[in-house]
DNA sequence: ATGGTGGCACCGCCA
């Protein structure tokens, strides 16, 4: 089995990109984090003859998740439980027991913002929602753009980029509560590499030549799934395409 | 402090 996560920025734009991902890779499960489409004007014809099947929320320009599927998916639920639910940063579904969960945790914009503030709040309700809603020991994978990098490794220059939102200690801190729960990390199960990235800037002139990169994306797994997992690595190649992503995918192989 | 780009919506906002 293998299941994989890609900040897509933009659905609409890339459509043809993970249409031809989807028929290469074989993903049994792909998730999608920042379609930035409202779910009316979801592509969803472009997907009906893929052989997936396809859950998504959305909103105007924003956000926006979605989970692709080779088997159909169930017990399907969007956002937090708790206000405000956020439904386009999160889709929690399941298939033959394994609790999947995407999400787009928000970026912060900056450390002093009440932005930043909603981002740790948004990690600590998520963290209560894994805690009350499973134990360390169900099958869970929870995936997508979680918007930190959480070690020194998983940033091009930490030196110069400590207190940024997406890597500080504060932060950091508040990850670890998720592995300290029963999350694994599964891409540093298998590497422990440093230079490995899934986001390069498009701000900055050839971050992805260079290399000037963070870990943004992650499939974090409980010890279960853990146990299960083959191999887990970062598919560089779609940021090799003409008109690409600023994230690239991450993929995880279980023995399932 | 985040911008040199890119996506969307609508002529700025968000990453």
């Amino acid at each position: 089995m293998k299941i994989a996560t890609f900040n897509v920025n933009s659905i609409r734009s890339r459509t043809q990109i993970i249409l031809d991902w989807l028929v290469e890779n074989k993903p049994d499960v792909l998730c999608l984090q920042e379609t930035k489409v409202q779910d009316k004007d979801f592509p969803s014809e472009a997907f009906a003859f893929s052989g997936y099947d396809f859950v998504y929320r959305g909103e105007k320009s924003y956000n926006g998740v979605a989970i692709f599927s080779l088997k159909k998916l169930e017990n399907i639920e969007f956002g937090l439980d708790s206000e405000p639910k956020d439904e386009a940063r999160m889709i929690k579904a399941s298939i033959d027991g394994l609790n999947i969960i995407t999400t787009y945790i928000p970026q912060g914009f900056f450390v002093e913002s009440e932005k930043y503030q909603y981002k740790l709040d948004w990690f600590n309700r998520l963290l209560e929602y894994f805690k009350k809603n499973y134990k360390p020991t169900d099958k869970i994978l929870w995936m997508g753009d979680l918007n930190v990098a959480y070690e020194a490794k998983d940033v091009h220059d930490p030196k110069r980029l400590e207190g940024h939102v997406c890597f500080n200690k504060e932060l950091s801190a508040v990850f670890k509560k998720f592995i300290d729960w029963g999350f694994i990390d599964l891409f540093r199960k298998h590497c422990s590499d440093e230079g490995q990235y899934s986001f390069w800037d498009y701000r900055m002139p050839k971050t992805f030549e260079r290399n000037r990169g963070w870990r943004l994306d992650y499939i974090m797994g409980t010890e279960p799934m853990a146990d299960k997992c083959l191999n887990c690595w970062i598919d560089k190649k779609p940021r090799m395409l003409e008109k690409p992503s600023d994230h690239t995918p991450v993929i995880a192989e279980f023995k399932i």
